[in-house]
RNA sequence: GGGCCUGUAGCUCAGUUGGUUAGAGCAGAGCGCUCAUAACGCUUUGGUCGUAGGUUCGAGUCCUACCGGGCCUACCA
């Protein structure tokens, strides 16, 4: 039995993610450890909220709460959302917890000891009236080249230009508005990737089989300009992971916090400490290859702006320490999802968020049009009539029909329980040989996390059927043939139940309610698919279901096309 | 400025190492069926593959330039 880790990018504690979001790295990270849960694998799949960093800090002070409540409240909401988005998570942890705040002073004690920790003393624009120090993108001030009042201490987003702080004509606080502002001195400790750039570089060329976007950006962080730069790993902050060596403290860092975008990865292992400490499991065995995780496969999944941090500073992290941790076998990555002509946007409010999403269907309807419309070779575009064309006519009328005509035709012929009659003949065994080849097919797109086509192949699937039961016609047999009738409906039973297991890594709700509706608890995954359209025996009793798919109406598509043209409040 | 990705039917996308008449789903048209959520099935109309050159016996596929879209560019995460 194979063995997955499998972990999401984790995101960011300041507020409910968007749909965006969600599809470049939950939702496929979800379909991969369901898919290979199904086949019989063994999964530790990992997620958890990403709770340091100056953002953080901000969206505490506008909520009016400090910064641990808000966390942990905000953790409770998006632990909830992800439940009701039926992700699942076997923990979603905090890179807040207690074993995450260990682990990184670990790791950092281990670099330490490597000679891969330097001390570097940058200047740093201070605001006195904020009391802390100021990331370069929360200065605004004027941008000296094209005089646009809002530009940002990074850059100018009127004119694009890269900027320095200290670059800005008028500069103030992007918190408060201050213009109470002084450069100071500042020590923080900075990782020497440039020192372990061979290793990365090799190691990423032994990656063939990765996506060129996870690659190609890599290559470029490797090979730009004077190549891999070290990194700060410090921050002046109250809200962090304190900088220790190990367990010891670290002269002339006190006060100070690791940089987010260091113990975050960190937390993908800590994650898994939380996990053991919850259920009494061995975390090791999946993340130490000197303890049992030798035969881990382990696969991420994230969106393309995570990227240079996991194929370059988390790899340095682990590598730097020396000790014998698990490296990523694969790393999937996706491009974005935009919405109606512009961007989802966090910051500014624009699309649709996940828990409104909720508000207005149930999850397997956008898990199946995120999923079929995956950002993979290029950005993705939401439109609203492209969701409900697709969904009405994948899920209702495909599938959800399909369920209903066979039930529906076997209550009112046969009544309530898979008729016994008849055999299996050349027709179905036809059927069998195709679906034979289309499992197979869809299997290899979901062995290889190629989700737009693992979509295609399950929706043919699911027509296969439509094919079958027009041609085969039970309606027209059964007036000269009831036996032949009563073959052709039992299979087209057998077919919900198969439909059931093979689609639940993309819908998992609905195909318990099909399971649910055959009265069968039999998920085992068709390597057979002979054998698995005779599991419901003649006899067997069932229900006929609700609706599975509700179509999405004009007007409601028309509703909430008005009602997300804005932004939220 | 630099790097990478992308531009294929009205829409969303496939097109493997260059090889015969460029594919799928949706939408449109016609026919069939009547078990079903006016659902399903069959057939079918749409493309000088962003533009212009080049390499080649042969290019959607390789090269160059240009045009359009996107992302990244290291102190947001």
């Amino acid at each position: 039995m194979a063995r997955h880790l499998i972990t999401s990018a984790i995101p960011y504690i300041n507020g409910i993610k968007h749909l965006g979001n969600l599809v470049g790295s939950q939702l496929p990270a979800d379909l991969y450890a369901r898919f290979q849960r199904g086949r019989g694998n063994e999964v530790l799949f990992l997620c958890a909220t990403d709770e340091h960093g100056t953002p953080a800090e901000l969206a505490a002070a506008r909520a009016n709460q400090p910064v641990a409540e808000f966390c942990a409240e905000m953790h409770a909401v998006q632990a909830d959302i992800a439940n009701r988005f039926s992700l699942s998570f076997d923990h979603f942890g905090r890179s807040s917890s207690p074993q995450n705040h260990a682990l990184t002073q670990h790791f950092a004690g281990k670099l330490e000891e490597a000679g891969l920790i330097s001390e570097v003393s940058d200047k740093q624009v201070y605001s006195n009236a904020d009391g802390r120090f100021l990331p370069d993108r929360y200065i605004e001030g004027t941008c000296p080249n094209c005089g646009y009042d809002k530009a940002r201490g990074d850059q100018c987003e009127n004119c694009t230009k890269q900027l320095n702080p200290v670059d800005l004509i008028d500069p103030r606080s992007a918190i408060s508005g201050s213009t109470d502002l002084e450069v100071r001195e500042t020590k923080h400790l900075h990782l020497r990737q440039s020192v372990l750039r061979d290793d990365l570089d090799a190691w990423i060329d032994s990656k063939t089989d990765w996506p060129v976007l996870t690659t190609s950006i890599a290559k470029k962080w490797l090979h730009d300009g004077d190549g891999l730069r070290d990194r700060g790993i410090t921050r002046d902050l109250d809200w962090g992971i304190p900088v220790r060596k190990g367990d010891q403290d670290w002269p002339g860092m006190e006060g100070k916090v690791f940089y987010v975008w260091f113990d975050a990865p960190i937390e993908y292992i800590a994650c898994a400490g939380e996990w053991a400490d919850a259920t009494g499991n061995d975390w090791e065995r999946w993340w130490r290859t000197d303890k049992g995780a030798d035969d881990v496969r382990y696969t991420q999944f994230m969106g393309k702006d995570n990227v240079p941090f996991h194929t370059l500073s988390f790899p340095a992290t682990i590598l730097g320490s020396g000790e014998p941790w698990k490296l990523v076998d694969y790393i999937k990555s996706f491009n974005f999802l935009n919405y109606d002509g512009g961007q989802f946007s966090t910051s500014q409010g624009r699309g649709v968020f996940m828990d409104q999403a909720l508000g207005l269907l149930p999850a397997d309807y956008w898990r199946w049009w995120l999923l079929s419309h995956a950002p993979e070779s290029s950005d993705a575009e939401f439109t609203w009539e492209n969701f409900q064309q697709s969904v009405n006519k994948d899920l209702a009328d495909v599938l959800g029909n399909f369920v209903s005509r066979i039930t529906k035709f076997c209550r009112a012929k046969f009544g309530e329980s898979v008729p016994e009659a008849g055999e299996y003949g050349e027709q179905e065994q036809a059927l069998i040989a195709d679906l034979t080849t289309r499992i197979r097919a869809y299997e290899g797109y979901m062995e290889a996390m190629e989700v737009r086509k693992s979509a295609q192949e399950l929706r043919a699937i699911w027509v296969a059927g439509n094919e079958y039961l027009q041609s085969a016609a039970p309606w027209v047999t059964f007036k000269t043939d009831p036996d032949r009738a009563a073959a052709q409906v039992r299979l087209g039973l057998n077919l919900i139940r198969l439909y059931a297991v093979l689609s639940a890594p993309f819908i998992p709700t609905a195909s318990a309610d099909m399971l649910a509706a055959m009265q069968s608890d039999d998920t085992a995954w068709p390597d057979d698919v002979a054998a698995a359209l005779s599991t419901l025996p003649g006899g067997h009793e069932f229900t006929v279901p609700e609706v599975l798919f509700a179509k999405i109406t004009d007007e409601q598509r028309e509703d909430w096309q008005v009602r997300f043209a804005g932004v939220r409040d």
